[in-house]
DNA sequence: GAGGTTAGTCTAAAAAATAGACTAAGTCCA
DNA sequence: TGGACTTAGTCTATTTTTTAGACTAACCTC
């Protein structure tokens, strides 16, 4: 099986690692949130090479996660901005940058400081459950593969127990 | 700058970049969620070749996100399992299929279903503010660097406005 | 002792990432 | 009119990483 052949699986990580599964995607949309837009920005800040950057943006626009946009004319300038998709990884990136934060820095330390607007407070967002409003973890989730149905692929990679 | 040293930067998305940022180690975290933890079970799911399986399993148990166990002896076989570390990667993970589902499958479609035990609901958790409860995305959220502050590495990477 | 199981390692080939020079098409300055 | 600058890339040769697939170790069961 090649690696295009993993990525249209059935399976929604799969589908998001066709996009994001590579040394700099992640990095490259986190710059994206704290609203870098150019291509000579993104190389300086990630330090990335030129060829590997015009790669990853290429294949988010193939993505339809940022889009290209004329921000001058003479000479006719080009700049990216996510898309409704691209803002959509705002939860990815923020509970990675989360974990990132917990394991790698002290709580006086952290580099980046998020406040919501709303209430004023610095915050780690948390995951919660829309329908009660509590919490979530990995413990509090029963995990099950659809049901299968005439007419839809199988579901390979479902949940497994041992014994 | 080598990857080494970009990983090592001010920035809880280049540590984690350092642990998840490829092809493989996001849909090999999505297994472990899934109950997966032997080294066929992971090569036969994924189709990934043996020998990068071998290379990540060894990273993530570098970076203290997996920890290899034996199950049995004579012959002793280990298998890998989920630190806390490891456990605190599932707002990643679920945020990461959420966003997979919305884009990649119809409602009526979705591979994996995600039940809430306490409150009996298939749902797709949300991020939502610890202070005041309330649904955070992109705009509700104001990023800013943390301060200098002497005996502390600088932050290069922090929000940009431009004009 | 033949064949099976499990968790890897080994090797050569293919693919991807990298550094760094170069290009295009305009600007601004003198 | 020419020289230096800006921005968004492309080009090329080299290095690094990934890949496929055969092989190994150590013990089991028949």
């Amino acid at each position: 099986m090649s690696w295009e052949d993993v990525t249209q699986q059935q399976c929604p990580i799969a589908r998001a690692s066709a996009v994001l599964g590579d040394r700099w995607s992640l990095l490259i949309l986190s710059d994206f949130f704290l609203g870098v837009r150019r291509f000579d920005d993104f190389q300086e800040r990630l330090n990335i090479p030129r060829t590997t950057l015009a790669n990853r943006l290429k294949r988010l626009q193939d993505h339809d996660v940022i889009y290209k946009r004329a921000y001058q004319g003479q000479p006719i300038r080009y700049e990216y901005r996510l898309t409704q998709k691209g803002r959509d990884l705002f939860p990815v990136i923020t509970t990675l940058a989360s974990w990132g934060d917990r394991y790698y820095f002290n709580e006086s330390e952290l580099p980046i400081l998020r406040q919501h607007k709303l209430c004023g407070h610095d915050i780690q967002p948390v995951l919660t459950c829309p329908e009660c409003h509590e919490p979530v973890d990995a413990d509090s989730i029963a995990v099950r593969k659809r049901p299968e149905k005439p007419g839809l692929p199988t579901v390979k990679r479902g949940p497994i127990v041992y014994q």
